[in-house]
RNA sequence: GGGCGAUUAGCUCAGUUGGCUAGAGCACCUCGUUUACACCGAGGGGGUCGCAGGUUCGAGUCCUGCAUCGCCCACCA
C-alpha cells in the first residue's frame, strides 16, 4: 500500500450514489405493516418559496438521527415530508416578480389569474427545499410528499372549519386588527414586530360644551397619534380618581418596600408626583366625573362632533392629565372602552392607509371631512390635523418622544390598528352548557385553550428542555382569540357564503319567495350551518345554540322582527362533501349549497384563512383524516341529519356522515390508524407559540389525542457575534454551499454536535470566495465533521479493510482475549451505554461527544495503534475479528449522525469481512440504512480489564512526556532530536511487572523507547526524569542525553503546583467535618488524590536531588 | 412591565443529583512525515468559572442581590 493511494475522504463522490440507493432500495417508504413499534415524525414544513437554511438544517438533522435509529432499532419509521403555502410570504414573492418583470400588480391580473401564476412558479420553483434536504441525506418518505394547500390538507381544512362553525368556536367579527396599510391585510400580532421611533407626545385642548360657571373650559388629552382624533366618540375620566390615586400609591409603597435600591428613587419620585397630582389634579377630575355622571358633553374640534364624556377606569388618574381621547375604531384598549359604554365607531381610515372620508353616525358625510379625506392617514394627515388645531389655539404643547411602534413583519410599514370583519377562533372558555355540547372538547375542557394546556400538564406532550413548557403554558393561557382570516388571495379560501337582506325579507322567505332561497332553508343543519347577524348591531342567531337544530332559530327571528326590522347578513358554512343516499348522485352537498347559495345571490367569503391554520392540522391533515379512519372514532362529526340514522353498512356499524371508508375494523391499516399519534415533534422555541399549541388543540379537537408525545425544541444558530442570521445583515451560511465543501456528514456532524440545551448557539462566519468567483459564507466549526469523516474513513478503510487480508473469524470467548481486546470491547460496551443514555434524553451533543471520543480517542488512538504489531505476527487473526467486530458496531452507531461515510465503509466492509462478531458471528446486512441497532452486551465491560489499560496508558504517557521534554532541551541545544528513548525503567507492584512484561513492545513502540524495565523496590536510577501514576514510578535516565540542569526550572515549577495540590487536598482530609459528613467514596478519593500527590512529589524530588 | 436564557481558556462551547488537581474542538507553542490519516500523531502553555454576599465539611454547580448581552410576551392617551 504505497503511500499515493491515501487519500482524503471526498463526500461528492459517494453521497449522490449513495442517497439513490437508499431511494432505490425503498427503506424511506412507510407501510402500516402492523407492527407494534412505531416511529412517526411530521417535517415542520418549510416555506414552499424558501431555500433550505441552517436552522432547517439543524431541526432536520436532528429528525433523520431520530428516524434513522428508530429504522435501525426495527420500528416501522415514517418521516413525513412536505412544505408549507405560506400565505403571505409567497403570494408576495410572486406578485414581486410579476410587479418588476411585467409592471403588473395583483389588482391587474384579477384573482383566479394571481392564484394561477402562483401555483404556476410553486410548480416550478417549490421543489427546491425538498431536493436540498436529499443532498443533506434525509429519510423522509418523498413519495408521500404533502402540501399545505393540497387535495388533502384542504378537506381537512374545510372539515375543521365547518366543525368549528358548528361548534360557535368561529365567529365573524368587526374587530381591531393590525392593519398592514402597504400589503392591505390584517397580521397577526405575532407578525408584528416593535421598533422605537422618533414622534411626537401631543398635547391637545377639547371645549366642553356650554361650560357652567365653576366648571373648566377645557379639557386636556394626550396623545401620540392625532389624526386619530377625527375618530372619537368620547373622552373619558376615572369614576373614582381619589380611590384609584391612593390604590397606586399603596401598590407603590408595597414595591419600596420590596424592589432593589437603584429602583428605589424613581419609586419614592412616583410617590412624591401622586401627591402632587392630589393636590393639583384630583379636584379636576372628580369635577370632571361629577360632569361625566350628569352626562355633559365635548365638542370635538375640527369635525364639531359632540361626545360625550363618560366614566371609566381606562382612563389613569395617575398618568398624563388624567382624561383620555376614546377612538374605538383606531386603538385596542379604546375599543374595548367603546364595547363597555356602547360607544359608536368611527372609521376614518382606508384600507390603503388614507383619511377616510368621515361619516357621522346619522350617516352623513362630516362637512369638515373633505379637508382631510386622502391625506396620508400617520403623516399628511397627522400634519394637518395638528396645524389647525394649532390655528384653532387647541394645541398646548408638543414634546418630542420616542415611541415603540408596531411594524409588519411582511412590508416593514408601521401598523395601524383598524376596524374590519374578521374570522375567530373562540379560545376562551365557554358557557358550561355550550362546552358540553361540545364533543371536540375533550377531558371536558371548557375551552380549545385550556384542552391543550391540559393535555401538556397532564404529561400527554412533554418538552425538551422542560422548560419551554411554560413557554406554551403561559402563552395559551391568555386565550386570546385567533385571528384566522388574511386578505389575501394564496390560501384556503373561507368557506362561507353571505348575503345582507331585511330581516322581514328573511322571515317572509320561509315556505315561500325566491326559488334558491328556499331550496337553501330546507337544508337541514347537518348539511350546512346556517348563522344570521343583525348588521351593525351586536344581535346574532345560530343554529347549535338551538334546540331543536333544524329550527334555525326562525322563532327567535320571527320575534326579533316584533321588536322592528333592521338589515341581517345571513351567513351559511356548507358541510364539506357529504355525500347523500337518496340525493342525486354524484353532487357533494357542498357544491350543491353552494349553488344553492350563488344562485340565491350569496357571495363567498374573499379572505383565505391564516397559513397557520392548516399548519396546525398538519399531523394529522397529512395523514389522511377526515378520510382515513381515525384511532378514535368519537372525534368525527357526530352530528346527522334524521334521514339517514336508520342506515348502516355492510358492518354493521353506521355509517359516518362524510361517508368516508371504514374497511378497517380499527382504523390501523391506514396511514392515520397506524401512525397517530406521531412521536417526536422538533422544532425552532419560537414557533412554540404559533404552530405547537395549535396542533395540540386541533389534534385533540379532531382527533381526540395528541399530536405528539414528545417536542424537541433546538437551539437557534447566530453568527459570531450573536446576531441572528439573516439575508439583510448578509451573514447567513447556506447548508449547500457548506454541503459541496465539507460534505453532508460534515454538516450533520457539526450540527448535531453544536445541538446542546441552550438556546442560542453561536456560529463565527466567515467569508470565501469561490473559484467561480462567487463568494460564500463559511464557518471553520464544520471543519470539526470533516476531520471526524476523514479520520472515520482513513482508520476504516486505510487501516482496518486493508488489513483483513486472510480474515476467518472464529468464535471468540471474550474472556481468553487479550487485554487491548476486552479493553476495547469493554469501552464500546460503555460508549453505547452512554449513547443510549444521551438519545433518549434527546442529548445530541452529548453523543456526539461520545462517539467522538470512543471512535478517536480509544479505538484509533489506542486500539489500532496496539493492533498494528499483531496484524504482522500470529495473533493477527483475533486482532483483524475485533477491529471489523467495533468497526461493525461503531459504523451502526454512527450512521443516523453521518449517515453516508459509514454506508460507504459498510460496503467495503462486507466485501472483506462479511461476517463479524465476538462470540456469535453475524453477517453484515447488505445495507447500513437497515441494519440492526447494536445492542448492549453488558457482560463484555470489564472494570478490572479497564482499571489495568488505564495503567498501562499512564505508564505510556509518561515516557512520551518526558521524551518531548527531552527533544525540547535537545532541539534548543540543536542536538539531533530522538524518536525512542534508549531506556524507560518502570516501578511498580508485581502485577505492574508483570503487565509491563506482558505488553513490553506495546509499551516500546507506543511510548517510544528501546530497552524497557519493570523492576520492583529496587533503587530509584539515578540521573532520571520520572514520572509517577498511582503507586507506579516511571524513569527515563536522561543525564547522558540532556543537561539535567535544563529541566530543573520546570520540575520546580511543576512541584510548587503539586505541592498546593496536595496543601489543599490534606487541609480537606484533616477537616473532621469533611471525614464524618461527605460520602465514603469521596473520602477515599481525597486520600487516594493525596496518596498520588505525595508520590509525585517524592519523585520530582528527587530529580532535584540529582541535579544539585 | 412579565417570563426565559446566557456570562467558564484567545474563539465556540461541555460540565447531569454540589465532591474538580475545571474539560473538549479550534487557535497557539514544541517535536514528529515509523507503511490509516498533516482533514494526522506526540507533548505543552493558557482559566481566582461576570461581580458581591449567603447556605454547606465542601460551590463552576444551590440561594439572594448586582452588572452586561440576548430571546419571547405584554403594554405604552
Amino acid at each position: 500500500m504505497a503511500k499515493s493511494e491515501s487519500k482524503t475522504y471526498d463526500p461528492a463522490s459517494v453521497e449522490k450514489q449513495i442517497f439513490e440507493t437508499w431511494e432505490k432500495g425503498g427503506y424511506f417508504r412507510a407501510e402500516p405493516d402492523g407492527r407494534e413499534e412505531r416511529f412517526c415524525v411530521v417535517i415542520p414544513p418549510p416555506n414552499v418559496t424558501g431555500a433550505l437554511h441552517l436552522g432547517h438544517a439543524l431541526n432536520n438533522t436532528l429528525q433523520d438521527i431520530l428516524i434513522r435509529r428508530e429504522r435501525m432499532r426495527g420500528k416501522n419509521t415514517f418521516w413525513l415530508v412536505g412544505t408549507d403555502h405560506a400565505g403571505i410570504a409567497t403570494q408576495a414573492t410572486v406578485e414581486k416578480t410579476i410587479r418588476e418583470k411585467e409592471g403588473k400588480s395583483r389588482h391587474d391580473l384579477g384573482r383566479d389569474e394571481l392564484v394561477r401564476r402562483i401555483w404556476e412558479w410553486k410548480e416550478k420553483f417549490g421543489g427546491r427545499i425538498v431536493e436540498q434536504l436529499r443532498l443533506m441525506g434525509c429519510s423522509c418518505d418523498y413519495s408521500r410528499e404533502r402540501f399545505t394547500l393540497d387535495d388533502m390538507c384542504a378537506k381537512a381544512v374545510r372539515h375543521t372549519f365547518f366543525k368549528l362553525f358548528r361548534d360557535g368556536l368561529i365567529y365573524r367579527g368587526k374587530r381591531l386588527v393590525n392593519w398592514d396599510t402597504q400589503l392591505q391585510t390584517a397580521v397577526a400580532d405575532d407578525e408584528v414586530y416593535h421598533e422605537t421611533v422618533k414622534g411626537h407626545f401631543y398635547h391637545f385642548k377639547y371645549p366642553v360644551k356650554n361650560p357652567q360657571p365653576g366648571e373648566p373650559e377645557h379639557l386636556h388629552i394626550a396623545t401620540t397619534r392625532p389624526e386619530t382624533m377625527l375618530a372619537d366618540t368620547a373622552v373619558a375620566v376615572h369614576p373614582e380618581p381619589d380611590a384609584a390615586l391612593d390604590k397606586v400609591e399603596a401598590e407603590l409603597k408595597e414595591k419600596l418596600s420590596t424592589s432593589a435600591d437603584k429602583e428605589k428613587p424613581g419609586i419614592e419620585a412616583a410617590i412624591e408626583d401622586l401627591g402632587e397630582r392630589r393636590k393639583s389634579l384630583l379636584p379636576t377630575l372628580l369635577k370632571l366625573r361629577d360632569m361625566a355622571k350628569a352626562g355633559r358633553m365635548m365638542i370635538l374640534p375640527l369635525v364639531d362632533r359632540e361626545i360625550p364624556l363618560i366614566c371609566d377606569t381606562w382612563a389613569k388618574p395617575e398618568l398624563g392629565s388624567g382624561c383620555v381621547k376614546i377612538t374605538p375604531a383606531h386603538d385596542p384598549n379604546d375599543y374595548e372602552v367603546g364595547q363597555r359604554h356602547d360607544l359608536p365607531m368611527i372609521n376614518v381610515l382606508t384600507e390603503d392607509g388614507k383619511v377616510a372620508e368621515i361619516i357621522e353616525l346619522d350617516g352623513s358625510v362630516n362637512p369638515n371631512s373633505s379637508k382631510y379625506a386622502g391625506l396620508k392617514f400617520n403623516t399628511a394627515g397627522r400634519k394637518k390635523v395638528v396645524e389647525d388645531l394649532e390655528a384653532a389655539g387647541l394645541v398646548e404643547r408638543i414634546e418630542d418622544r420616542l415611541i415603540d411602534l408596531g411594524h409588519s413583519d411582511r412590508s416593514k410599514m408601521p401598523i395601524e390598528p383598524f376596524l374590519s370583519d374578521q374570522w375567530f377562533v373562540r379560545m376562551s372558555d365557554l358557557k358550561r352548557e355550550h362546552a358540553a355540547q361540545i364533543e371536540g372538547l375533550r377531558h371536558h375542557a371548557s375551552g380549545l385553550a385550556q384542552m391543550a394546556v391540559d393535555a401538556v400538564k397532564r404529561g400527554d406532550v412533554r418538552f425538551h428542555p422542560a422548560r419551554y413548557e411554560k413557554t406554551y403554558v403561559d402563552w395559551l393561557s391568555e386565550k386570546r382569540d385567533w385571528c384566522i382570516s388574511r386578505q389575501l388571495w394564496w390560501g384556503h379560501r373561507i368557506p362561507v357564503w353571505s348575503r345582507v337582506m331585511k330581516l322581514s325579507d328573511l322571515c317572509a322567505q320561509t315556505g315561500r319567495g325566491e326559488e334558491a332561497l328556499e331550496h337553501l332553508f330546507e337544508i337541514t343543519p347537518c348539511d350546512a350551518v346556517i348563522r344570521v347577524e343583525e348588521v351593525g348591531g351586536n344581535r346574532h342567531w345560530h343554529d347549535i345554540d338551538r334546540n331543536p337544530p333544524s329550527t334555525i332559530g326562525w322563532q327567535e327571528l320571527r320575534a326579533a322582527l316584533q321588536e322592528g326590522d333592521c338589515e341581517v347578513r345571513v351567513l351559511i358554512c356548507p358541510a364539506p362533501n357529504l355525500e347523500h343516499k337518496g340525493l342525486e348522485p354524484n353532487e357533494a352537498i357542498a357544491d350543491r349549497v353552494q349553488r344553492y347559495a350563488e344562485e340565491a345571490g350569496f357571495i363567498q367569503d374573499s379572505d383565505v384563512l391564516d397559513t397557520w391554520f392548516s399548519s396546525a392540522l398538519w399531523p394529522h391533515s397529512t395523514l389522511g383524516w377526515p378520510d382515513a379512519e381515525a384511532p378514535i372514532r368519537a372525534a368525527t362529526v357526530r352530528e346527522r341529519s334524521p334521514h339517514d340514522t336508520e342506515q348502516t353498512d355492510k358492518s354493521g356499524r353506521q355509517p359516518l356522515p362524510d361517508g368516508r371508508g371504514s374497511d378497517s375494523p380499527d382504523g390501523t391499516d391506514s396511514l392515520l390508524g397506524y401512525y397517530y399519534p406521531t412521536s417526536v415533534l422538533s422544532t425552532a422555541r419560537e414557533i412554540i407559540t404559533l404552530w405547537v399549541a395549535r396542533m395540540v388543540m386541533t389534534g385533540l379537537y379532531n382527533i381526540g389525542d395528541v399530536p405528539f408525545s414528545d417536542v424537541v425544541i433546538h437551539p437557534v444558530i447566530q453568527d459570531g457575534q450573536g446576531r441572528k442570521m439573516s439575508k439583510t445583515l448578509g451573514n447567513g451560511v447556506d447548508p449547500v454551499d457548506i454541503i459541496h465543501k465539507y460534505g453532508a456528514d460534515a454538516l450533520r456532524f457539526t450540527l448535531a454536535d453544536l445541538a446542546t440545551e441552550t438556546q442560542d448557539i453561536r456560529m463565527p462566519v466567515q467569508k470565501e470566495k469561490l473559484p467561480d468567483g462567487r463568494e460564500i459564507n463559511i464557518s471553520p466549526k464544520f471543519e470539526k465533521g470533516r476531520n471526524f469523516c476523514n479520520k472515520l474513513w482513513q482508520a476504516s478503510t486505510g487501516f482496518v479493510i486493508r488489513g483483513l487480508d486472510g480474515y476467518a473469524p472464529t468464535e471468540l470467548d471474550p474472556q481468553t482475549l487479550r487485554l487491548e481486546d476486552r479493553w476495547i470491547l469493554s469501552r464500546m460496551t460503555t460508549c453505547l451505554l452512554e449513547l443510549e443514555q444521551a438519545l433518549s434524553r434527546y442529548r445530541f451533543s452529548e453523543s456526539m461527544n461520545v462517539l467522538y471520543q470512543f471512535m478517536w480517542n480509544e479505538y484509533c488512538d489506542w486500539y489500532i495503534e496496539m493492533s498494528k504489531s499483531r496484524l504482522a505476527g500470529p495473533e493477527r487473526g483475533p486482532a483483524q475479528q475485533v477491529l471489523a467486530y467495533v468497526l461493525d458496531q461503531l459504523l451502526r452507531v454512527l450512521h443516523p449522525f453521518i449517515p453516508f461515510v459509514t454506508e460507504a465503509i459498510w460496503t467495503e466492509l462486507n466485501t472483506a469481512a462479511p461476517n463479524r462478531g465476538c462470540a456469535n458471528l453475524e453477517k453484515g446486512e447488505p445495507a447500513l440504512v437497515n441494519a440492526k441497532w447494536p445492542s448492549v452486551d453488558a457482560s463484555l465491560r470489564d472494570d478490572a480489564v479497564e482499571s489495568q489499560m488505564a495503567e498501562l496508558q499512564a505508564i505510556i504517557k509518561a515516557v512520551r512526556e518526558i521524551r518531548t521534554i527531552v527533544n525540547g532541551h535537545r532541539g534548543k541545544e540543536k542536538q539531533p532530536t530522538m524518536r525512542t528513548l534508549p531506556l524507560a525503567v518502570v516501578m511498580g507492584d508485581r502485577d505492574t511487572s508483570k503487565l509491563v512484561e506482558t505488553h513490553r513492545e506495546f509499551i516500546q513502540s507506543l511510548a517510544g523507547c528501546d530497552l524497557l524495565e519493570a523492576r520492583s523496590k529496587e533503587a530509584k536510577p539515578a540521573g532520571a526524569l520520572g514520572r509517577v501514576v498511582g503507586s507506579t514510578g516511571v524513569y527515563v535516565p536522561v543525564a547522558d542525553l540532556i543537561d539535567l540542569k535544563q529541566v530543573r526550572q520546570d520540575e520546580e515549577k511543576k512541584l510548587e503546583e503539586l505541592q498546593k495540590a496536595l496543601g489543599r487536598t490534606e487541609k480537606q482530609l484533616g477537616n473532621e467535618d469533611f471525614v464524618q459528613r461527605a460520602a465514603p467514596t469521596v473520602v477515599e478519593q481525597a486520600r487516594q488524590r493525596a496518596a498520588d500527590l505525595a508520590g509525585q512529589i517524592e519523585t520530582l524530588e528527587q530529580h532535584l536531588a540529582d541535579l544539585t
